[in-house]
DNA sequence: CGATAGGGCTAGGGTTGC
DNA sequence: TGCAACCCTAGCCCTATC
C-alpha cells in the first residue's frame, strides 16, 4: 500500500483539535476506502507497550521503533489521511470526531503490523528550533552562504537536517528578514519565526548582503 | 542586484509568445516592487544603438557589450522577473502583456546603466537553448558519445559551453529521455526540457543505445 | 598533463503541511 | 490564506582514473 499525501482541503474541514484521542476503537464506524464493519477489534503489541488504547503517543512510539530518530509523528498516515486527524469527509455524520480518529489510528496500526504500510516520503516535517537556527547562523558565518554540505558536516552532524534543509532554511530566514529571494515576493514572518529571529535579523541581513555583493 | 535563473514556471504561465516586443514604454504601468508612475521615460544609448525602442534584441546587444560572448538573454532579469517574459502575477489586468514586458526591459536597462546590476557568479548558469541542443546532437552523431573535446572544437567553437558541459548536458538529455544514467534514478523532465526535446527523443535513445552496445 | 566518467552539490522553482 | 517546511530537476563542480 502506498500512502499518499493528505489533500489540502482536509485541513479546512477537520474540526477535531484534540491532541490525543483515548477512545477505544468503535467498529461501527464505516469509512470510505478503508475500514469497515468486518474489520473488528485490533489490539497490537509493540515491545512492552500494549496498544489497547490508541493515541498519538502510541504512534510516536511506533515511529521510533521503525527507526526514525526524529519523531515523524506528523508523517504517520493511513490511506490518505493523517493519524490523529480525523477527516470530516470520511466520517459518518453520526460518528463523533474522536471515534473517527481512533478508527484511523487502528487502521494504521493494523496495516503497520501487516507490513502493508509506509511512511511518507517527507523525512522531517518539524519546525526549526532557536538552537538550530543559531547553529545555522554560526555555520554560515564561518563557512559562508552556499557551503551547505560543509556546514552540515561541521555544525549539524547529529541533527536530522540535511544540507538541503540548511539551504532552504537560510532562504526562509532571508525572506523572514524582509529580503526578497528569487521570484517570491516578500513575506511577513509569523510570530513564532519572529520570536526566534530576535537578535539575529541584523546578522542575517549583513551576511546576505555580503554574499550578494 | 543579483541576477538569478529564469523560473521554469515562466515557460508555462507566460502568455506572451512574441519573440520581440517593439512597443514603446508605457509609464502608466504600475508594478509591484519596481517601476512606478514616477519612473518616466528612459532612452538609454549603447554605442551607436539608440534604445528608444526596447526589445529583446537590444538586451542582447547589451549583453554582448557587457562581455558575454554568448547572449545570456535568458539570464536577464529585473527584480525577480525576467526581461522578455512578463509574469502574469506582476501584471495589472488592464495592462497588456507587451506593455508589461516593455516596462520590464526598461527597468532592467535603467538598473544596468546605473551599474546596479550583476550577472551571477557562475560562469555559465544558463539553460540550454534548442539550438545548442541540436548542435550537441549533431556533434554526437558525427563524433560519437564521449569525444566531448572534439565536439567542442567543431560544433561549439564560439559557444561558452565547455567540453565538460557538453558531457553533462548529454547526460541530462539521456535522463530526460527516460534512460537511467549512473546511480541516479530516472527523472521526470520538466516542461521546458520536454519542449526542447520534441523530435529528438528517438535520436537520443538510439545514439545512447548504440554507445552502450 | 589533458580528457573523461561519475558522483556530489547547489540554486531555485514547485508542492504541501498547517 | 499564506508562511514555512520539504521535494525535484537542471546545471555546475570535484575527484579518480587513464
Amino acid at each position: 500500500m502506498r500512502i499518499r499525501r493528505r489533500p489540502r482541503s482536509d485541513f479546512v474541514q477537520n474540526t477535531c483539535k484534540e491532541e490525543t484521542c483515548s477512545q477505544t476503537y468503535d467498529n461501527s464506524v464505516d469509512m470510505e476506502g478503508g475500514l469497515g464493519q468486518d474489520d473488528g477489534m485490533v489490539t497490537p503489541l509493540f515491545g512492552d507497550v500494549k496498544l489497547g488504547r490508541v493515541d498519538r503517543r502510541s504512534l510516536q512510539y511506533i515511529s521510533f521503533a521503525a527507526g526514525y530518530e526524529y519523531p515523524p509523528l506528523e508523517m504517520v498516515r493511513f490511506r490518505g489521511s493523517w493519524g490523529g486527524c480525523g477527516q470530516r469527509k470520511y466520517r459518518k455524520k453520526s460518528t463523533s470526531c474522536k471515534a473517527a480518529e481512533t478508527s484511523y489510528l487502528f487502521g494504521f496500526l493494523k496495516h503497520f503490523v501487516s507490513g502493508d504500510v509506509n511512511f511518507g516520503t517527507r523525512k522531517n516535517y518539524s519546525h526549526w528550533t532557536s538552537d538550530e537556527v543559531e547553529a545555522l547562523l554560526n555555520g554560515v558565518e564561518e563557512h559562508g552562504v552556499g557551503n551547505w554540505a560543509l556546514i552540515k558536516r561541521t555544525y549539524f552532524k547529529t541533527f536530522p537536517r540535511t544540507a538541503e534543509h540548511l539551504k532552504d532554511k537560510w532562504r526562509g530566514l532571508c525572506r523572514a528578514c524582509g529580503l526578497q529571494v528569487g521570484s517570491k515576493q516578500k513575506v511577513k514572518a509569523q510570530p513564532a519565526t519572529l520570536e526566534i529571529l530576535k537578535g539575529f535579523t541584523y546578522k542575517i541581513r549583513e551576511m546576505a548582503r555580503k554574499h550578494d555583493a
